[in-house]
DNA sequence: GTAGGGTCTTAACTTATGTTAATTTCCCGG
DNA sequence: CCGGGAAATTAACATAAGTTAAGACCCTAC
């Protein structure tokens, strides 16, 4: 019974089981809290990283007259943000999206871990890179894709990462995000994006029901999102991990 | 005679003589390119971080159709990228946007040095969560201002950064950039962004000559980019460089 | 100095997306 | 089973930004 986050980064790369254990043990108790709730506030002071265990979160910055953009959606097995310990302050906010189970990580026992354990140092190095890849992905779709290709974007990307932590069934998902929401992680209003999720099912890419989703159309969905390459988990190449070994 | 590197990561926290004669140490010899050349292939394999020490380069991506988005502008002593010992494939293309001074850094090394001096593992960890800064107001922007914000925000974002590395004059810097990059960076058409540019300039934001731009009124700009809040350098609180010192 | 290519600028017109608002559906608690 | 609030849906209309195109500017090469 490893955690999503032992899991996704065990396909990465080798670890060793001192490793895992040190992964594992990481963050204090399991805490709860609903939907809704503030876990980080942007602006203030920051000692903690977030591991999400089980459901989902989003980072998120708004604006003063209430303009708000989602930065990124949590899921479980991210730990939101690895880079804490040089971080004094939050930049976002993250916001319980579902339920959830999590821990706080001490960003001081971040910094031990890294420096005692180089190849989980190496794993965090990883998974920093491939949040950045999600998030230089998510400017492009943002800044240069049109609106209908924006949505199909949000879904494919989501499908990949869910499936990645083995919680996509098969082609279908739940998003358990209102279309306001998804609206503000497209940069689009809400009504455009029920237009646009509207004609994504009647042409027969996707199907839905209430926040259910189906993937009908791999090709010619992957076709529409090009942006979304290099989200894919790859174990990193041999000759890297050797390097790692010592 | 340090280099830009050198000198941005020792505002951010106290680094030995060993630390600096290592970071000094970085990268193979100084090569030079000329505007336009393509340094980094997206989707090309990746085997060393690119270290610009004088000149303008920038990130982007590019859709089959020609659609491109600028993912962010590289400065002297930007590297770029720390994490390519973990990431086989580019998923972005870097491109010299003047005529360059650089040097190509193996990931190897970037590894070996991670590992071998830790302080300096804590200031690419640093260099990182900035990046990733830049990398969401960016975001933020490009999702949810006007144009005429994202115009401005833009303007801002460069003239901070460069100030960083002593490149601003006071409140003037040159931007190497056309409108067309411009609008590549961000989200819009060169066409609109001139009219944007005009509009500032009209309005008093901003004077400008040909590439030269002088913010005219801080505040007023401050107020219309708040996203670009956490770009700034602030030296790590004691209570972290105290957690390094060992 | 002049020719030519790339920028910049401006205007007129088009369109994608936003806004407002009315209607329906869904979901949950009593 | 019923009522109420939030979310989804749809239509009519408004607008920010895109497109096309023409002229001015500006640098460089000859």
């Amino acid at each position: 019974m490893s955690s999503p986050l032992v899991r996704k980064l065990t396909r990465i790369l080798e670890l060793r089981p001192a490793d895992i254990a040190a992964l594992s043990a990481l963050g204090g108790p399991v805490r709860r809290c609903r939907a809704g709730q503030d876990l980080i506030t942007a602006g203030r002071q920051l000692r903690s990283a977030v591991l999400v265990h089980e459901g989902w979160a989003f980072r998120h910055r708004t604006l003063a007259d209430g303009r708000r953009l989602v930065l990124d959606f949590v899921l479980p097995g991210d730990l939101c943000d690895p880079t804490v310990f040089v971080t004094p302050r939050a930049n976002f906010s993250l916001q319980a999206l579902t339920d959830l189970r999590y821990s706080r990580v001490p960003g001081t026992d971040l910094l031990d871990l890294l420096q005692s354990h180089p190849r989980v140092g190496a794993a965090f190095w990883w998974s920093e890179a491939h949040e950045e890849a999600i998030t230089r992905a998510h400017l492009m779709a943002v800044g240069r894709l049109t609106a209908y290709e924006r949505v199909a974007y949000l879904l494919w990307e989501l499908w990949v990462r869910l499936s990645l932590v083995d919680l996509a069934d098969g082609q279908g998902f739940v998003l358990p995000a209102s279309q306001e929401l998804i609206a503000d992680a497209a940069g689009l209003s809400s009504v455009h994006v029920n237009r646009m999720l509207g004609r994504l099912a009647r042409e027969g890419l996707i199907r839905r029901h209430h926040r259910e989703f189906t993937i009908l159309d791999v090709p010619r969905l992957r076709h529409i999102v090009q942006v979304s390459d290099g989200l894919n988990l790859t174990p990193l190449p041999p000759w890297i991990q050797r390097r790692l070994r010592d």
